[in-house]
DNA sequence: CAGTAAATGAGAATAATTCTCATTTATTTA
DNA sequence: TAAATAAATGAGAATTATTCTCATTTACTG
């Protein structure tokens, strides 16, 4: 039996690697976004430092990995397997945890509305955007 | 005659001191946010390097002064001076150019509102969020 | 299974930010 | 207003995050 990971490598033609299925497998499992400290620690030394770094500039290439900074700039990663999932962050300002966030589609339709006006007066052609969202998980509350 | 930066300082009770007015002077002059390169380059080497830094947490914890990292990951600090002043950023990500947007009040209404039905199934208490738009300046497009 | 190309580990190099400490500048006190 | 005290600065060292180097190991190809 093949492992998702493998296929995963496969289906974009990056060779398997320890390394890469470790990583990989830890990104699947924590199904969400995840600090880099986060993932560091879960993969211990099964993964050099350097080569992690390796890994996920892997992953970004082959697009299946978002990266991006948290408002206490902390680096988080998070898969992005499928192309329709859109979707925000929310932030814990206090333990730093990161989730995911669906908004609604009629609150997504009005917010591809707005984008629609602001192309109409300003300088920008937008194409992509992230809402982020910053409060207290529960229990930090 | 008293100047700008100099009144923001003692209306802050933060001592009048060169790198501060300087740092001010700058951002006051440039009206929107900045990377912190620009600011490092159009400020010269009228002010050490350790300083600036310094001189910029002075500001956050005065709470005047906003930063942020762009999704190319350069960070870039913005003054807020009046706290009714809600906005959000456009990004470039040909030539790294930032600005402020100002959404539609009916828009940030409906915002709102999603963030109150957000609360009702999300175990986070959100305090803030932030619209980051992605795209191309005329410049780069 | 051997040969070649690619990936890895360990640590050096680089970049961004913070820290240290001796010196300078601002504020307070008399 | 000058002296005393406290705070801020500059220069560079220290720290942290990330990338790079290169000798060794691992994966893929025929």
């Amino acid at each position: 039996m093949v492992k998702n990971s493998e296929k995963i490598l496969a289906d974009h033609n990056v060779s398997i690697t320890n390394p890469r299925v470790f990583v990989l497998e830890v990104l699947l499992e924590n199904k969400g976004p995840i600090t880099l400290d986060e993932l560091q620690s879960t993969l211990k030394n099964r993964v050099a430092k350097s080569t992690l770094y390796r890994v996920l500039n892997d992953l970004k290439k082959i697009n299946i990995l978002d990266e991006f900074t948290s408002p206490e700039n902390q680096t988080v990663v998070e898969l992005s397997l499928s192309e329709n999932d859109h979707h925000h962050h929310v932030f814990c300002t206090n333990c730093g945890e990161v989730e995911d966030v669906t908004l609604s589609e009629v609150f997504e339709k009005q917010l591809s509305d707005e984008i629609t006006n602001i192309h109409k007066t300003s300088k920008y052609r937008i194409k992509e955007h992230t809402l982020e969202l910053i409060g207290l998980c529960s229990d930090c509350d």
